[in-house]
DNA sequence: ACCGCAAGCTACTCGCCGGTAGGCTTTCAA
DNA sequence: TTGAAAGCCTACCGGCGAGTAGCTTGCGGT
């Protein structure tokens, strides 16, 4: 009951960090802003975090594991390689979405994280890129995709998905489902699969 | 002459800070740095700029009016959508390529311009998606494209391109020519061209 | 009722950096 | 040769914000 009460601090501070950042950048943050928009002061939040830049850490690390979990799932999924390439763009695109706000601050704040830090990214981010295009090269193997460079369409495929951090609004027309089984029907199409999608 | 040496000043203090935002970000950068890889000091700086920000808007501005110029001619050539889209996604993706630096120092550094700056690149980036998604639109008219959603179509496309600064790195595998030119073929394939691309 | 401890607040320090004032040097015109 | 002005430098200011020290308060256990 004390750690959940503790955890449940560190979260309401992360999510108030989050909100900021988000809008106003990590560097047009302050410790201040955040504690006054949470009711506190800023010794209150260095009981919980060692500091402002281990803050942009705790954001950002755990958002790019979610995204990784989602295309390894996807990878070790049984069913074809159109079926795996699809249930991967869905879930990544779901994730891009649903914490839209951290992946803008991933991107945009990058070079603030500390140097251990961003190496531990880095290296997600690589497994991920490792995984997608994999997926690519299974697909062409089995004649289900017409890709000439799969590690150029995954970069591809993954720009287009990540991108969506920067134009998709909550309450906007499409909601995350829908735009997720579009981008999906529009990664599918890149790839160049030729088989029919089964509804 | 006067002007062709204030001016070629004026380019040394932006193509030093371009380096120095790129590797470091904005904030991370002060202008103290700029000036002394010069081999000048600050107040050199403010004769040629108000401010660190104006630094900045001098730096992206003219780099987002390179994008729009692209997508714009290709839009004004004489063709079919599928001739102009290509031609828009190939000289968009050289600009992105080629400004590599700049593009990453306007997505990532855009919450430190001032309000006016924003607010004209802002409406650049609107006329940029305007005539992207337009293109598509043509193209579906014309029975060559087969997209659902040219809004969201616009949006991946414009993505997938975008993104190419997070990891294109000169003098790698690809060229630029290449590069776009690949990015060309995913897109159109991307758009359901039907008709064959004469080579 | 009282003690002790955890938890957060008040009030500070300190370094950094954007921005500026004023002086020096060099160059050009008369 | 001299006056003047442009151009840049030295030297400074002032604010801001991350991080900290030490006090206070309130809660739980006895």
């Amino acid at each position: 009951m004390r750690d959940e009460i503790l955890a449940y601090k560190r979260e309401r501070i992360l999510e108030e960090a989050v909100k900021l950042f988000y809008e106003r950048g990590f560097t047009g943050t302050t410790l201040d802003d955040i504690a006054s928009e949470l009711g506190v002061t800023k010794p209150f939040i260095y009981t919980h975090f060692r500091g402002k830049v281990e803050l942009l850490a705790a954001l950002c690390k755990p958002t790019i594991e979610l995204s990784l979990d989602a295309v390894t799932a996807a990878a070790a999924e049984p069913g074809s390689p159109t079926e795996k390439l699809r249930h991967a763009i869905v879930g990544f695109t779901k994730v891009v979405l649903q914490r839209q706000p951290y992946i803008a601050i991933y991107f945009r704040e990058e070079k603030n994280l500390s140097p251990e830090a961003l190496a531990e990214i880095t290296t997600l981010r690589k497994a991920f890129d490792h995984i997608l295009s994999g997926l690519l090269r299974d697909g062409i193997a089995a004649g289900e995709f017409d890709i000439e460079d799969h590690s150029l369409a995954a970069l591809a495929l993954g720009g287009m998905i990540s991108w969506a951090y920067t134009w998709y609004r909550p309450g906007g027309r499409l909601n995350i489902e829908d735009t997720a089984s579009h981008m999906a029907d529009l990664a599918l199409r890149m790839a160049g699969v030729r088989i029919a999608i089964p509804v």
